[in-house]
DNA sequence: TGGGGTTAT
DNA sequence: ATAACCC
């Protein structure tokens, strides 16, 4: 049996695959999704907040709350007027600031990683499920299909139990034999607890969705184009006529989301290993001169030449996204790219404040390449990127090492990165 | 409506 | 560079 994961980031999933050795036709998948990870990061960093009814705040919304606040009625990205007339006793803490939430969310992937160690013959679970089973199916212990999903489940349980004791961390689980299930079925009982689907309840746990919309993979943009075609349930979609929703989506969307609408979901479990950019946004009511995008540009800049630093990888592209004012337009952000001058990236690591001032100037430059700055303008939001990041160039190119020292001879692929996997044998 | 992140075209 | 998706 083989293993492979997903790494988790702030708020992402964890996934964890294990496939039948030399065979990729049944997997399971589990996957694995923390309650209300900055919340919990919060009620962590002060006690004295767990308890009581706790909204994390960005700006003038309550993004993410604790069970005790959605119990008084706050929802996920209630605007904080809202949420304070629903729950006056609400404890509202700042989570503009991600790094707290990085510093544990990289934890929670060091850890995945580390109980990717192969299975002891000798620590074998118990062919007993652990947490619910969707529907209350009974399991059939000679069905070798229900056997491998019980083994997922307290593979399930192992990480959420090993999450729990390490970091404080709680969060549920769902195992079923693709990411799609896997993930449907984890919101089944919540907070803080697991479910398995077995095969036979599938279509039931599809067709328990009220609106495509809950499909992940299917977005507000698609879901949209789709009631236009008169499509609004899974029944719908199922039965919809191929070739016409080919034509109106396009071949490779149609044909994934009406599989996804039978529960069909063949994508693979991408390991997903250190982040491929990092940014640092801000939003503002108004910015309208280039002195004042500066100074914003200035501070973003600041914190993500730490974080890069810290990393110890070197981007050669930056980025400025900028969202311009506008009353109607609900996706609304436009960007500029430019390579990172050689010399620059050299001082990106030292930890100096030479990289600051040149770089500043690149990204004024971009700015002024979108924003016509004789013109009034008015903008909502900046967010500097750093991505094409590249492991250090030790050994020097042309010379021997250099085409002897892996990680250089393949980085003119930067999409393509492979992954050792761990391999141990199980019986059923 | 926030502050991120990824992939596909 | 944009558009779509995810949390």
């Amino acid at each position: 049996m083989e293993r492979a994961r997903a790494g988790a980031l702030a708020g992402s999933p964890v996934h964890d695959q294990v496939v039948p050795a030399g065979s990729s036709s049944s997997r399971v998948i589990v996957h694995v999704d923390l309650d209300c990870f900055y919340a919990q990061v919060e009620m962590i960093s002060n006690p004295e907040l767990k308890g009581k009814p706790l909204g994390v705040q960005q700006k003038s919304l309550v993004v993410t709350c604790n069970y005790e606040a959605r119990e008084l009625g706050v929802k996920k990205l209630m605007s904080v007027r809202d949420a304070k007339e629903k729950c006056p006793q609400l404890v509202l803490v700042n989570g503009e600031d991600l790094t707290r939430y990085r510093e544990i969310s990289y934890k929670v992937t060091e850890m995945v990683e580390k109980r990717l160690q192969p299975l002891q013959s000798d620590e074998l679970p118990a062919l007993t499920v652990s947490g619910h089973v969707y529907n209350d199916q009974s399991i059939n212990l000679h069905d070798i299909l229900h056997r491998r999903l019980l083994v997922g489940s307290q593979m399930a349980a192992e990480m959420r139990e090993a999450m729990h004791d390490r970091l404080g961390l709680t969060g549920c689980a769902g195992v079923a034999s693709n990411k799609l299930l896997a993930k449907l079925v984890s919101g089944v009982f919540k907070p803080n607890q697991q479910t398995v689907l077995l095969p036979e309840s599938s279509q039931d746990l599809i067709l328990s969705l009220k609106h495509i919309k809950e499909m992940p993979g299917i977005g507000y943009k698609t879901a949209k184009r789709l009631e236009a075609l008169g499509i609004s349930s899974v029944p719908d979609l199922q039965t919809f006529p191929s070739k016409i929703l080919e034509k109106e989506l396009g071949i490779s969307v149609a044909q994934r989301i009406q599989k996804l609408s039978f529960g069909e979901d063949n994508s693979p479990v991408t390991p997903s290993g250190l982040p491929q950019s990092f940014s640092e946004e801000d939003s503002f009511k108004k910015c309208s001169s280039e002195a004042e995008a500066k100074s914003k540009i200035e501070e973003l800049l600041a914190s993500l030449l730490n974080r890069v630093r810290q990393d110890g990888r070197k981007p050669h592209t930056v980025r400025l996204t900028i969202r311009r004012y506008s009353s109607e337009k609900h996706y609304n952000r436009e960007s500029r790219q430019c390579p990172i001058p050689p010399h620059m990236i050299q001082k990106l690591g030292a930890g100096s404040y030479d990289a600051m001032t040149p770089m500043v100037d690149t990204i004024m430059k971009l700015f002024r390449n979108m924003v016509n700055v004789k013109m009034p303008f008015h903008l909502t939001l900046l967010n500097v990127c750093f991505c094409n990041l590249k492991a250090v160039n030790t050994a020097k190119k042309g010379t021997i090492d250099y085409y002897l020292t892996p990680s250089l001879s393949t980085m003119s692929h930067p999409g393509k990165r492979s992954f050792k996997m761990k391999e141990t044998h199980m019986e059923d």
